[in-house]
DNA sequence: GCCTGACTTTGCAACGATGCAACCCGCAGG
DNA sequence: CCTGCGGGTTGCATCGTTGCAAAGTCAGGC
């Protein structure tokens, strides 16, 4: 079995809390006692027990992340910078999937929130609303990342999606491009990440003086293979936008190969924007512009935010916006 | 605080032990008892201290996936895998990133495989040997997962590198190429997957006739960017090989962009084949041929390795070999 | 009416660590 | 010589749960 502490303390000749004390850093220790203890220590290679020193202390120090699935790029992009950022303040990253699904998010919440050894959640939310989310919120802390769902009183980290898409079309109507169309995601209060794009896109189109309810392709998730039907149904139709702002990189990749597919040039006749800027993004065919969040910011600030409210679980909650950029590339250029 | 097994127990008016019995099903318990135990469960909204739980029984139900990034997307893919597999038997999984990192490796392993509350380790090495790996290892079981490194007394999960790479280059020469490079990594002993990779390159050279020791194209890293400064310079003194096998997709995706860049066209000048079949490469453009293994099966070999360590600690190791397939798509066709 | 055995329920100890408060000690000050 | 003080060390209780073994209860068999 495992060395313990009285184990150390047998061979050191010293009380098991003398050990625990040096262990710890504690001031007020002979030289000569600590000496020999240190020399137990190291003889019998001892290594404290994580889960008794959390069942005494009341913390873990592992904090949970929930994402909707890990293999898509801008999750795994954004759980990189978490686990980089938590490690290196001492904290370990468990990592949880909902695969976007309202139940299984509820299911997460509800067992993870009172049941585990998590100090506290860092959840990104596809399908729940925030006030779903309130209730369900037991005893430990909660950080939403992502888009900002309905006012909820609970702390939120995430980019000013509104306004990011608003860019992206103006930046589309600068190059000259009228009949822009959006790709992705349903647009619904179901789903806050393409509600709150379509809301910037109008706004976009709104200040240009063009339709602001003009072509939205929906689309069931925000992968490559729904953009590429999208868009494959799109050319069958006869319809040609002379722009594409895609809600995820993802979804502009399947777009992108889908009009490569069919023959139609990026950016000559149609410009694609997306959304997340994925590291493959810099190297697609063209290169995909696209709005780029502060991941490591969105990851620094969540995880600040989720300490900050273990010391003092009755604080105010905050709204935390992180900056975002436009990258422009080839594929609108 | 939270409600505890005596809290429980004062309200519905038994010992504690019989609470505990209630919650784990035992059997002979009388009915009426039993009814009211769970009432003043549910009244209280009791949850198991998981971590008290785990200091009894000696196991946490979680086990570390150390990756060299998680935003790599084949570990991305790869980590999907795993969570959602040990979800399903009830396993949590923690992550935590050794950047490829010899020295960080070492670091991890020593702290996990004896401190931490981890039952298990899953560890994808880039570069440590096995006999580095087999001293580390502490009292808790490591499975091996990616390339087998030197003959160790691990377990170990992955696909036959040379056999697979074998099998690419065939495919290269049947489609009439002769004039075949690889691209990627070292070959070098402390990169047991271009090694392995390069190895099995050379036997295909071999058997169609060619020259085993021909064009290999070295990178620090698998990313994209390495890819494309290696074709860039590769271009630059004039050499065209007519097939580039890549060591992994990413680096497939770096040389696709700067073939593009510089108009070499892909396949009709120079085919492409990768590795590792991630999503994007489906998508890219041209699409991407690619060695795929299969990453459900070293996910669920390797988990369930693990758990039957856990239970027999001292049972002979096992070499896992999981099937992989060559997929061919355009860039190849 | 007593014994046996199955069914219920329980108290105690333990997992390994740390908080608390007391203890012992030597020394300076009165 | 006694008191007070602070450094060094310790025992005990505790975190919340479960293993163990025994105690209590009750019905059925002889």
């Amino acid at each position: 079995m495992a060395v313990t502490l009285r184990d150390v303390a047998e061979k050191a000749g010293v009380s098991v809390r003398t050990v625990s004390n040096v262990v710890n850093g504690f001031q007020h220790i002979a030289p000569a006692t600590r000496a020999r203890v240190q020399a137990a220590l190291e003889e019998l290679n001892y290594r404290p027990n994580l889960v008794a020193r959390s069942l005494r202390q009341g913390r873990t120090g592992i904090i949970m992340l929930v994402l909707p699935e890990i293999n898509v790029s801008y999750f795994g992009e954004l759980a990189h910078e978490v686990v980089d950022y938590a490690t290196s303040v001492g904290i370990t990253v468990q990592i949880d999937e909902s695969g976007g699904d309202p139940k299984r998010e509820k299911e997460l919440l509800t067992s993870l929130a009172q049941a585990s050894w998590v100090d506290g959640v860092l959840f990104s939310s596809l399908g729940l609303r925030g006030v779903d989310l309130a209730g369900l919120a037991g005893s430990r802390p909660l950080v939403l990342l992502g888009e900002r769902t309905a006012r909820t009183s609970l702390d939120h980290v995430g980019i000013d999606n509104v306004e990011a898409s608003r860019q992206a079309v103006a930046h589309l109507v600068e190059r000259g491009r009228t009949r822009i169309a959006a790709l992705g995601g349903s647009g619904g209060a179901r789903d806050a990440t393409s509600k709150y794009r379509w809301k910037g896109f109008q706004q976009g189109m709104r200040a240009a003086g063009l339709d602001p309810d003009g072509l939205y392709l929906r689309t069931p998730d925000y992968r490559r293979g729904s953009a590429s039907a999208a868009v494959k149904e799109l050319l069958q139709w006869g319809e040609r936008p002379d722009a594409l702002f895609c809600f995820s990189d993802e979804l502009a990749a399947g777009a992108l190969r889908e009009l490569y597919e069919q023959g139609v040039r990026v950016p000559d006749e149609i410009a694609v924007v997306g959304f997340d800027d994925i590291e493959a993004s810099r190297y697609s065919t063209p290169a995909l512009s696209s709005i780029r969040p502060d991941k490591a910011g969105i990851a620094k600030t969540a995880v600040d935010a989720l300490l900050r409210r273990l010391d003092d679980p009755q604080g105010e909650t905050h709204d935390y916006e992180v900056p975002f950029e436009l990258i422009i590339r080839e594929s609108s250029g």
